[in-house]
DNA sequence: GACGACATACCGACTGGTTGGTATGCAAAT
DNA sequence: ATTTGCATACCAACCAGTCGGTATGTCGTC
């Protein structure tokens, strides 16, 4: 049995991905835990604390979902990154969207305005990641794309962007194969980007 | 002096875009309008009724505002896409992030598990302006790209979906201007798919 | 190794304020 | 005379957060 810490912060990620943030109440939490509200608010100070901590938390099970994914094996950084976004694409598969879709960007629509310690939790954790992208991203280009004038940085976020705004869609279609689609647009917009670089 | 009804609409595009939809309370939506909550209730028969039609107002509104823009002036449909891509970024500029995000993706993120009335209206929304830029893209393809194996209307969403995206990233680092690299990767991506089909 | 001092983990009843929603009234327009 | 467009007053449910309490360690000290 896990203590009451691990079950809350399990509970939020499964309620906070489907309902939201203000919409996620600490009862209800509470109840998923299965522990009492005294047992939530000796481990967090308020609900923004537990937001918080949930961000990290994801943060530290995305990072090694990541850390560990077979993309890294490829010699060549273009093929990583390639194999990265097929890897975003096939961890859709035979999930439900509140499965698939990601805490940060949910949690930071309802609170980037209100909340400041809530949204860069989500910002810290989704610059992270893209960091990691960055990286691939860079060594690729160094080999097949010296001279391009787009940046690997700012290349990393945008695969982030699609991903987030793929989950949006599809939220709204009830269909995660929306997401799919942006996903493999942005396969093939990697695949263009540097194709055309060889060309040159 | 508009009435109740429409000073409440606008109330609610400000404050659902700012704080989203469940942490906007009728309270504050009357407070800010200037009514009382008998008005409220007595144009809308509840909060959800009023997210439903600040969805049809918001589609009212950004319809008129697409419909109008100067994009459609281009004889070629390609040119028609790239200014609409010019058109997006444009609008970011001089805006903060409450104004120049989305209703409906704000939303839909809080909503599509637990109502799906909101749900549907978002979809909507999107889904219609969508169709407007894949009617342009159905035309650029056929004289630019016959032979292309990407989809119209699947390209369209894509375009929404970095949108979208990109407001989240923007929203996470508290600055538009990741919305504008990401639409800025978008247009790059629409002139290597035409660029490339030019080719063969 | 027994003892007291203190910390950690958790419980569940309680509170004051806020929530979405209702019931009723009433003046102006049709 | 009835409908429309609001305002006022009110309510039960729910909200995040508090608080006094208990059970179970885990130290240092004699």
């Amino acid at each position: 049995m896990p203590p009451a810490k691990t079950k809350l912060l399990n509970a939020a990620l499964k309620i906070v991905r489907t309902n939201g943030y203000e919409a996620t109440s600490v009862d209800e939490l509470c109840r998923d835990a299965g522990v009492t509200k005294g047992a939530f608010f000796h481990h967090f100070k308020s609900k923004e604390d537990l937001a918080v901590a949930a961000a990290a938390y994801w943060n530290g099970m995305t990072g090694k979902l990541f850390a560990t994914a077979p993309y890294h094996d490829y010699d060549d950084p273009l093929d990583q990154l390639i194999a990265y976004i097929d890897f975003r694409a096939m961890l859709l598969e035979g999930r439900t969207i509140p499965e698939a879709t990601c805490l940060l960007g949910t949690m930071v629509q309802e609170t980037y305005d209100s909340n400041p310690a809530i949204r860069e939790a989500c910002f810290g954790g989704i610059a992270g990641h893209a960091d990691t992208i960055a990286d691939i991203i860079r060594a690729a280009k160094a080999r097949h794309a010296p001279k391009a004038t787009w940046s690997a940085e700012s290349l990393a976020l945008h695969t982030q962007a699609v991903i987030q705004g793929g989950f949006i869609l599809a939220k709204a279609k009830n269909d995660l194969m929306l997401a799919r689609d942006s996903i493999l647009h942005l396969r093939r917009y990697v695949e263009l980007l540097f194709h055309h670089a060889k060309e040159d």
